[in-house]
DNA sequence: CTGTCTGCTTGACCAATATCAAGCCAAGGA
DNA sequence: TCCTTGGCTTGATATTGGTCAAGCAGACAG
């Protein structure tokens, strides 16, 4: 068996300051494994057998009720789905399918519980990452509750134009009807409201974004960093 | 100075393993405030100077933008809140308001990340506790985004009763022009919506709620653990 | 090149929810 | 007791967003 060695897993901040030998022993007990587009990683209701690191490809994670579905957040490498179910040996509250061909670490639950209660470092950056996500699904709550579906859009768009560096032009990163789930709102509506967007200057071609004023599309997003800044 | 000793904090699942000498640090380091109905507590966007033990009383969590305002979350006694910033060091997300008289006990954020750092068994509670708000709040999340705001509400009524042991009758915890804020919904619509749930056995007469039968109510409300039950 | 997907868009219509304006009613103070 | 206040409710109306049905356009297989 070779010898398994994640450099980019182990520059994670979750896995960056622990012990070599548990960092070790959480790659052995780990699998990799390769996953065409569409698959269903992991269902909403199942108890949490592994926790999942992103190695390459993007992961949707959405939830169901009662016939409905909604995209709840986009993992993109290198980061760790579903750590809070794991740690507290828990079911998944939300489901994850590939968008794309992904290559994926499964991490036994059990093993992360065990050095857990072994590493003190990997405890603390646990900690970490827990107040991380906490933090943005509280900041996409806000973002649903306070914001109409245009609000939301628009500051979605001017997000994405930060991290595409400021450019005027860039590429939507998912496909509409996905982003329209993600934004809480139907294809239709996505539509309808990109076309009212064109008040402020935006165009969008396919998956092409043109900002043509950020300053004017702000006037109507009004974007705050205690909902929109992804590190704050 | 009198020693402080708070056994009802102690025995908090955050604070209940740590070491004696490292509780009383804290303790030592912390103020304990009684303040009247109505007092803002914290802002968000405000640095994290304290972390927060609600003792006694009730503490509302809400958030603004855009002149817009929402209630998060109720936080009763014995629990902390703003956990996730605290051990962040970073800005609040949300603002806290006293609901009714309200003893507070604040622990120096700096304080609470020291003693993080030198022990280990409250690092590990810290995780424990971060993980449950984290699912919670995204059950919430779930709930605003796959839910109306009857099935909302039905489903809050339903929650409460197993609060209140299955009892038929019992009262809301909170007024109706924050509970419709809770929901995500304007107090005019909670009002109507009350009045559809009397078809469903479901009578409202100021703060008493009445269920008629459950299983009627639960045919509408459709509950799930994933989204209502809050040990889960 | 030509059908056939699939995702996207559009328009017409409908449902859910918000807003605005009154009015009601119980609690508390003068 | 009466008045005021604040929270709640109600009705009318507006807005937002969802649904349904059709059509369009690019990707791709035959």
């Amino acid at each position: 068996m070779p010898i398994k060695t994640f450099p980019e897993i182990r520059a994670l901040p979750l896995f960056h300051n622990m012990a070599d030998e548990n960092f070790d022993a959480l790659m052995r007990a780990g699998y990799v494994q390769t996953f065409p587009p569409q698959v269903e990683l992991i269902s909403e209701g199942d108890p949490s057998d592994f926790l999942h690191v992103v190695v390459e490809g993007t992961i949707e994670l959405f939830a169901g009720w009662n016939g409905r579905e909604t995209t709840m957040a986009m993992v993109r490498p290198v980061s760790t789905f579903i750590l809070a179910a794991t740690i507290r040996d828990a079911p998944y509250l939300m489901s994850a399918r590939t968008v794309e061909k992904a290559r994926i670490v499964m991490i036994p639950s059990e093993d992360v519980r065990t050095v857990f209660n072994l590493d003190n470092e990997f405890a603390r950056a646990v900690v970490t990452e827990l107040a991380q996500c906490y933090r943005s699904v509280v900041k996409s709550a806000k973002d649903i509750k306070l914001r109409t579906s245009l609000e939301r859009l628009a500051n979605y768009l001017l997000r994405q134009q930060s991290y595409a560096a400021g450019q005027a032009s860039f590429n939507l990163p998912i496909e509409k009807r996905k982003l329209a789930s993600f934004l809480g709102m139907t294809p239709e509506n996505l539509s309808r409201a990109i076309k009212s967007l064109q008040d402020y200057g935006v165009t969008i071609d396919g998956a092409n974004v043109h900002i043509g004023d950020p300053a004017d599309l702000v006037r109507l997003a009004k974007p705050t960093p205690l909902i929109d800044d992804p590190r704050h």
